[in-house]
DNA sequence: TGTCACAACGGGAAATTTCCCGCCTTCCAA
DNA sequence: TTGGAAGGCGGGAAATTTCCCGTTGTGACA
């Protein structure tokens, strides 16, 4: 019997794509793909037998890779995933790893390693790209770094108001605060991403997907 | 014979995948696939007989799409070109299909829609998305709209250097030119770009792909 | 040869951003 | 119960951005 994958990703194309593609792999089929995490837990609840691996995408609309990953592991704990993403994004990498994936993959990944990837996966229980392996060291640093200085839910929305043409007071007016809290938060925000303007604020919320275009 | 098919995106893993699953398709099977249009047209050479149909990424580091489409069609009239992008971005749109694109197709598209677009494209020479369609006039007009205010090299420099933590003043002196001449192109991209701070002036520069992040 | 568009430049002023200073309350933990 | 960290608030000032008002030189074109 070969051994059962599930694939998320919210790009349709890309999905069946890839189902075709790991259908092809000598050892693996595609058991079960979903558009997102809310969709696969339905048709995960449906199946008599769960998959082996699961492929999951980091950056998704209605739950996005990392509360997927949550959401799976704390109801199949047996299940290995691994992270799919288009970046190399420090943050992304660090969250994944932490919420329990045992590999994060680059989407630019050449067929045979992610084939390599399953298979390790599958037998190791883990799979370290070049990519992420060099770098692990900073990782860790930058992860201590991050948990100290988390972005609150406040700061966040402020974040997403700060990405328009709205100036400081119209941003607190909307917010129903302060001028001088509206300037607490930039302030914080400006030590936080480690900037000092509201464009590199800004550009920064972009890279770490705090926010999005 | 099955009809011939060309795929380009910088994604291996994606641009495999593709390939598997239009090999899947009843009358179309993959004859050449590239990471880029440099690579392209390099494979393209030393082939006995081209692609009916060459599907082209729209973003694309080496050769972009644009470039790729038009570089294609000058050597090889004869084949037909469908644009493949991520998003709905209005400018790439009408930029593809000037190019001589039959069709601009969205990543997310269902595999079917995939199937039969390829299958009107290869008939009918042409084949229209519900999505670009309904929006044409709309497009026409804006199209106009962008031809007018074009945006010069200077300005595409100067918005780069304004994606960063710099002042107005900082880019002046990495320009090499006056203050008084930066504040004329922030002026002139305001306009252009129809915004109202630097910030927005940014954010629309990422979504209209003039930036990259 | 005029004039017309256009890139580059300049002065100045109002609005906004950035960065100081400090105050009060709440809530949690030592 | 006594900090002490964190969220919210305020005044003020310097730096930057935004928006006016212009001038000059250059090349294209009728």
């Amino acid at each position: 019997m070969k051994i059962q994958v599930g694939v998320v990703d919210d790009m349709q194309l890309f999905l069946k794509s890839l189902c075709y593609l790991i259908d092809s792999f000598k050892n693996f089929e595609v058991s079960v793909d979903a558009l997102n995490g809310e969709q696969l837990l339905e048709k995960m609840a449906k199946m008599d037998q769960c998959p082996d691996i699961i492929l999951v995408d980091v950056n998704m609309p209605v739950m996005d890779g990392l509360q997927t990953a949550e959401n799976v592991l704390k109801k199949y704990p047996i299940i290995k995933l691994v992270a799919l993403s288009l970046q190399d994004d420090d943050t992304s990498v660090i969250n994944m790893l932490k919420a329990g994936c045992c590999a994060y993959l680059l989407k630019d990944i050449h067929p045979d390693e992610l084939q390599r990837a399953l298979g390790e996966v599958y037998n190791k229980g883990y799979y370290n790209a070049d990519l992420v392996n060099i770098n692990y060291r900073r990782l860790i640093t930058k992860a201590k770094l991050e948990s100290e200085n988390r972005i609150s839910d406040k700061e966040k929305i402020f974040l997403n108001l700060s990405c328009s043409d709205l100036t400081y007071k119209q941003i607190a007016i909307e917010m129903k605060l302060s001028e001088r809290t509206i300037d607490g938060f930039r302030e914080s925000l400006f030590n936080k991403l480690n900037v000092e303007s509201r464009v590199g604020m800004v550009l920064e919320g972009l890279r770490r997907n705090l926010v999005r275009l």
